[in-house]
DNA sequence: GCCTACGATTGGATCGATCAAACGAAAGAA
DNA sequence: TTCTTTCGTTTGATCGATCCAATCGTAGGC
C-alpha cells in the first residue's frame, strides 16, 4: 500500500473525502466531534496533502521562487546564506517553499520566471539587489505577477513591494559616532555614481557631516574591491589627510586598513574605519561595519510576498525600510 | 483563455494528446511528419508540461531537497552559496529543482524528509557535511529512499553514494609546500579528534612530514575560530618555535597569523601560515590556503543522484574524492 | 403537526498529465 | 486471398486533491 491519501484517511474516519479536506482547510465548517474523530485518523496514519494534486485544482504552489546569483560576490556572499536561510524558515512557518534557479542576467531571469510559472506554477519571486530601470521589475509589473523586491525601485515609483535597509541611516550613524569620537576630518570611500544603494550610502555620510557643521568632507568613488579601497585611501590621505573613513563595503574598509598600515597609520589608534555588511571578515578583523538586518529582511519579504499573494490591495503600505546598526569593534 | 495544456497543443495539431505527450517524452515513437507539426504547435502555444500533473502520474516530482544549515558558519559560509549555484545549475541541465529546507538538528532533518517526501514528492536529497554515526543517512538508508552525500561515511560502509575532497591530499599539499621551503619545524593546528574531516587533515600533514623524514610535528586541537587560533599559535611558539602553520580552517588560520604579528614574527617572511576553503578573507589577506573545487562537488553530487535515482545498481563505483589545490599568496 | 431554514455532510466533476490497452492501416507471411 | 505482425495513433482510466451543487437531518417558526 503507498502513502495514505484523503479517501483513505476518510474510510479509517468513516466520513467523506470532503470532511477530511474540509477539515484540513475549514476546520470551522465541520462540527467538533467529526472533526476531532478526523484529526486522530490523519495523525495515526500520518497523512499529509499531496501538494501537487491541491496544486491541480487551486493553481497554487505554495512555491516561492529565488534566482541565486553566480556567486564570486566576493567578502559579502555570506549575506545571501543569512538570506536564505531566513528566507526558507519564514516561509516553511506559512507552509511556502523555497525554490532556487540561475540566470545568467536579467533577461535570461525574466525567461525563466516565464518557464518557472508555466512548468512548476511558482507562486511568486523574490527579488535581490534591484537596480536603476530593472528589467526584471518591468517585466513582471507588466504580467501582474506577485513579487517582491529586496532594494528599492530605485529612480522609479512604488509600483510593487519591496523590503530595504537605510543605508544612508547606516552611513549617518558611522559618521555621526566618528563625529563624537572627535573626528573632523571624515572621508568616504564609496562606488561611482548611479548604483542607489551607493549613493545612498554616500548621502548618509554627507548628511552627517552637515549636521556636525563639517561642510562637505573629501570622497572617492572607486570600483569595489580591497585595491580599490587601498587605492583610494592614499590618494585621500595625499591630498586631505582624513584621520577617519567611512566606507560603503567592508572590501573597501579593508583596502584602507591595509594601506594605512602600510604608511605606519594604526587603524583604530591614528585614524578609524568603518566598512559596510559587518561581514564575518569584518567580525575576524575587528573592524567595526554597519550592519544590516538580514534575516528580519528576508522574514519580512516573505510576508510582503504574501500579502501579494493574497491579492489584497493592501491600504497598508507595501514597504519596509529597516535601519541596520553600528557594530563597534577596534579598529 | 489559460495556459496552453497538452489537450490545447493537441488540438492545434490536429492529433491526440497522447501523441504530444509522446512527441515530449518519447519521440522515437511519434513519426517524423506529426513530429514536427507537434512540436510547431508547441513552439507556436508556448507550451510546457505541468510538472504537478506529471508528478500525479509519474510520482516523481524532479526535485531535489536540500537542507540549507542555520548559517553562522562563520568565514567558511561562502563555500555553500557557491555549493548552492552550482547545484542549481546542474540540477537545471538535467531537468531538476532545487527545494531548500531548515532544520534544527539532525533528528528534525529526517522528520523533514519524511514531510517533504508525502508532501511535494520529492525525488530525492543531497546531504551536506556528514559525521560519525549521522543519524539521517541511517534513517534514509533504512527507507531506501535516493540520496547523496557531499561528505564521506566517516567511519562506517560505503553504503551510499557520496562526493567529497581529499582533505588528506590538501594539507599533504600544504605541508609539501612547506618543506621545500626549508621549513624543518611544522605544525599543526587543527580540531578535537573525533570530527571525520578534521583527522583527515590532520593525516595529509603527519603524512607530508613522515615522507620528510621529520618524524611527529607539534600539533594542537582547539575549537574552531580566531581566537582558537591564536592562543594555539600562542603555544605552539612558546612550546617549540614552529616556523610554519598548517591549519585546519581558514578561521584558525586567521588567528595564528593574528598572533604572529603580535609577537613581532612576519606572517610571509619569518613564518608561514596555510589555510584551508580559501574563503573570501584568505584572499583578501592574503593568506595561502587549501582550495577545494566546490563547484566541481556540487556538479558531482547532481549526477551522482540521478543515477540513484534512475535505480541503476551501478557498476560504476558510487563515490567520488575530488583532490584539492593550494592557493600560494603572500603569506 | 407541517414547512422552512440552516448547519453538517456527501457525491460527482474536474485540474493536466501519463499509463495501458485498443485501434486502424499498411506490410509481410501463409 | 486471408491471416498475422508491426507501426503510428487514439481512447478510456487514473493519480489525489478541491470545487460545486445536492442531500440529509434536525431544530425553529407558524
Amino acid at each position: 500500500m503507498g502513502r495514505p491519501t484523503l479517501n483513505s484517511v476518510a474510510e479509517a474516519a468513516a466520513v467523506s473525502r470532503q470532511t477530511v479536506s474540509n477539515v484540513i482547510n475549514s476546520p470551522e465548517v465541520v462540527s467538533p466531534e467529526t472533526r476531532e474523530r478526523v484529526l486522530a485518523a490523519i495523525e495515526r496514519l500520518g497523512y499529509r496533502p499531496n501538494t501537487a494534486a491541491r496544486q491541480m485544482r487551486t493553481t497554487r504552489s505554495q512555491i516561492i521562487g529565488l534566482c541565486i546569483p553566480p556567486s564570486g560576490n566576493g567578502v559579502s556572499g555570506v549575506v545571501l546564506d543569512q538570506f536564505l536561510h531566513s528566507l526558507t524558515a519564514t516561509a516553511e512557518r506559512y507552509d511556502h517553499r523555497i525554490m532556487l534557479f540561475t540566470a545568467a542576467d536579467d533577461e535570461a531571469e525574466t525567461r525563466a520566471y516565464a518557464d518557472l510559472i508555466a512548468s512548476v506554477g511558482i507562486d511568486g519571486f523574490v527579488l535581490t539587489s534591484t537596480h536603476h530601470d530593472d528589467l526584471r521589475t518591468r517585466w513582471l509589473l507588466e504580467r501582474q505577477l506577485p513579487f517582491v523586491t529586496f532594494g528599492r525601485p530605485w529612480g522609479a515609483e512604488d509600483t510593487h513591494p519591496w523590503v530595504d535597509v537605510d543605508g544612508a541611516a547606516g552611513t549617518r550613524l558611522a559618521t555621526d559616532h566618528l563625529v563624537r569620537q572627535g573626528h573632523r576630518r571624515i572621508a568616504f570611500v564609496g562606488w561611482p555614481e548611479g548604483s542607489g544603494s551607493g549613493d545612498d550610502r554616500r548621502a548618509g555620510w554627507a548628511a552627517g557631516l552637515a549636521a556636525a557643521g563639517l561642510g562637505e568632507g573629501p570622497q572617492i568613488a572607486v570600483f569595489d574591491g580591497v585595491e580599490g579601497g587601498r587605492s583610494a585611501a592614499a590618494r585621500l590621505l595625499e591630498a586631505h589627510e582624513p584621520t577617519a573613513f567611512v566606507c560603503a563595503s567592508d572590501s573597501l574598509a579593508l583596502g584602507v586598513t591595509a594601506e594605512l598600515r602600510d604608511r605606519g597609520i594604526r587603524p583604530g589608534a591614528d585614524a578609524a574605519v568603518i566598512g559596510f555588511d559587518d561581514t564575518p571578515t569584518a567580525a575576524v578583523l575587528g573592524l567595526s561595519s554597519v550592519a544590516q538586518p538580514i534575516a528580519d529582511v528576508a522574514a519580512e519579504c516573505v510576508r510582503r510576498l504574501r500579502t501579494a499573494l493574497r491579492g489584497e490591495a493592501g491600504s497598508e503600505p507595501a514597504t519596509t525600510l529597516f535601519t541596520p546598526h553600528l557594530v563597534l569593534r577596534t579598529t
